[in-house]
DNA sequence: TTGAAAGCGATACCAC
DNA sequence: GTGGTATCGCTTTCAA
């Protein structure tokens, strides 16, 4: 009477097998499969060989849902990025945030934002750790500073992907960003295709040290040459993304040297390049390439002050990484060592389309709050 | 001894409240609030008013992990593209079935491909709404004969997402596509950098009746006068994307009328445009762009011999029309009334490094591997 | 070192 | 119409 057996209507749903299939076929507790699946002690070696092969056999695949009801937290992932150029990096934190929502409550991110002048990234990695979080996403300002971290991270078990600059040998899991030689060849096939003189050409960089920067510095100088038949000149600023610096050495490299014939400023600091033209006349009678997109170079694109600018889909950045950590953490499988994305030529004709859907610096609180319409910055 | 009294943990978790959180409060039973929340038969109509305020009021979120573990199905979304142009349509299904391998086993995939010279889609749509899919992902080949089915699934609360053509007025949820307008502007823009005279363009489109077609057109005539002083001249193809009239066409073009300045094609139908074009030594001396990528392409954009091609997103337009829809059905947050993508212009420079992220056709199955339940209409 | 069992939230039955 | 409850796969805790 008090137990009513009921027929177990059998569900037809083929379900992949979970960890009672692999207790059932040892003959053991799904508590016991679990300790082996788990690394949690207490268990004999013995049993968790026999445990490890049999999932294997079966093709073990945890099943999230159930994970997720049960422990009441989705994988924390943590988000490390730097303050520095705004527009940029709140853009690669609205591609990681749009791409976890996807995921509703089963993905926590939490944000570490840090100044890239200070040892900033260091004791935001050291804070995520502490926090036990399931994998980071780094973006390293200073990689050296970083590397430590990320090598104590990996040792722990603890995914790191790496946006924009890099720190291979780390054991970080893979590295996004876009392609920096391909950037500076891009730069360099366009003035090609120009039809006019390219004797002087003035490179804006950060660093040479900078391997991106190096590598854009690279790119033109491979590319121009294959579409020009007179050798170039280049000058070649190193501004060290200061903009008072860029400010005084582009005024100085416009005064002293006549007969530009293109200027490229491969990193985001082109304002100060480009003001300093422009109180010379120069803008619409020497090609300029910048880099990046921003409220200020807005009205230069679309007056063709600035003939085109180079998207390095900072969105895109943070998505893919995002993606790439997530299926890492759920499915074990390993992205590609590096992923690069092709950059992107935008000029005024695919500017507006671009900014309506990549807008992050344009509103305020990304991610969080979805804003009913969009806001046109006024140029 | 039977019953050991266990001090439950009370988990300090908080957890968003479910339908046991709006039973309790309204002193009734949970199968009476699912009932009420899934609009089930046999409920008072007051009851259910009750249910739908609580829950309103609790801001109830169905727990997905939970309704998933149960029923042991995730969603099911029906992929209905056209076989036509392979390279593309297999890009846009590759990005379809990335972004939804992301949620594992809680969103199935089911494809449908058919001919889009027959009636295809509509039988592909019909099929799906037979099959009680929660959402479909549709590439209306001919948006007419689509039209009535999408309005048909929009009755039935089944959301449709439209890549390429539109449907709009019949209910569907969202379109996905590149802005044709500015690919059309962007080539226009691309070719008046080049100092070159434009005084005779030819483009070549498959008909002024496809809307993607006439805004690429439109597009470029309205460019071109903005960065060209004299007045140009256009020669419009209308090849109707197929392989032997454009090489027709471009014949006939290429031998009555000299002194072609540029040509564009703005479909996916360029390979005949060109082999005509290289017979007659013209390649490299006009400045050709063309749009999409393919195999056969690649060794044209590599020479020189095309300038550039404007990429649509193939893959990003699959990703980006999957993840508008599950986040519908998900969330209930309808996305935009249109989605469209930035064209991006594709050169020597950026090609090898976008296919090494974007390269559907250069694979094998992709997709196919995952979903084993792949029905193919034949056309 | 292992077994047993209580739930997590939603569904889908059954019994009243 | 409504209440009750077994169940999904997993984690976690207690008992042995």
């Amino acid at each position: 009477m008090q137990s009513s057996k009921r027929a177990t209507t059998p569900q037809r749903i083929e379900r992949s097998p979970g960890i009672k299939k692999i207790a059932e076929k040892l003959g053991i507790s799904i508590g016991t499969v679990d300790r082996a699946l788990h690394d949690r002690p207490g268990i004999h070696p013995d049993t968790k060989k026999r445990v490890m092969a049999a999932a294997a056999e079966l093709g073990y695949r945890p099943n999230l849902a159930a994970r997720f009801l049960k422990s009441g937290k989705g994988l924390t992932i943590a988000v490390c990025l730097p303050r520095a150029i705004a527009h940029f990096f709140d853009d690669v934190r609205m591609g990681v945030h749009r791409a976890a929502e996807a995921h509703g409550a089963m993905v926590e991110l939490i944000d570490y934002s840090f100044s890239r002048f200070e040892e900033g990234e260091a004791a935001a990695v050291e804070e995520a750790l502490k926090k036990r979080v399931n994998g980071i996403i780094l973006v390293p300002g200073r990689p050296s500073h970083a590397r430590p971290l990320i090598g104590k991270a990996s040792r722990c078990n603890i995914p790191v992907v790496c946006i924009g600059s890099d720190a291979d040998g780390t054991g970080r899991l893979v590295h996004v960003a876009t392609d920096s030689f391909s950037s500076g060849a891009l730069v360099g096939e366009f003035l090609g295709c120009l039809n006019r003189p390219l004797r002087r050409l003035a490179v804006f960089i950060g660093s040479r040290g900078t391997s991106d920067h190096s590598e854009k510095l690279r790119g033109i100088q491979d590319s121009v040459p294959r579409h020009i038949r007179l050798k170039t000149t280049w000058e070649v600023i190193e501004a060290h993304d200061n903009a008072r610096e860029a400010q005084h050495l582009s005024e100085k490299l416009l005064d002293t040297s006549r007969g530009l014939h293109a200027v490229y400023v491969a990193t985001a600091n082109s304002l100060p390049v480009l003001q300093a033209m422009d109180r010379r006349s120069l803008l619409g009678r020497i090609p300029v390439i910048t880099t990046d997109i921003y409220p200020e170079l807005l009205p230069y694109l679309r007056s063709g002050k600035v003939l085109a600018t180079v998207y390095q889909h900072p969105v895109s950045q943070g998505r893919i990484a995002f993606d790439a950590l997530h299926r890492f953490l759920v499915t074990g499988v390993r992205p590609a060592e590096r992923i690069l994305l092709p950059p992107l030529l935008v000029m005024r004709s695919n500017l507006d389309i671009l900014l309506e859907r990549s807008r992050g610096w344009s509103r305020r609180s990304q991610g969080a709050q979805r804003s009913p319409e969009s806001v046109c910055l006024k140029g």
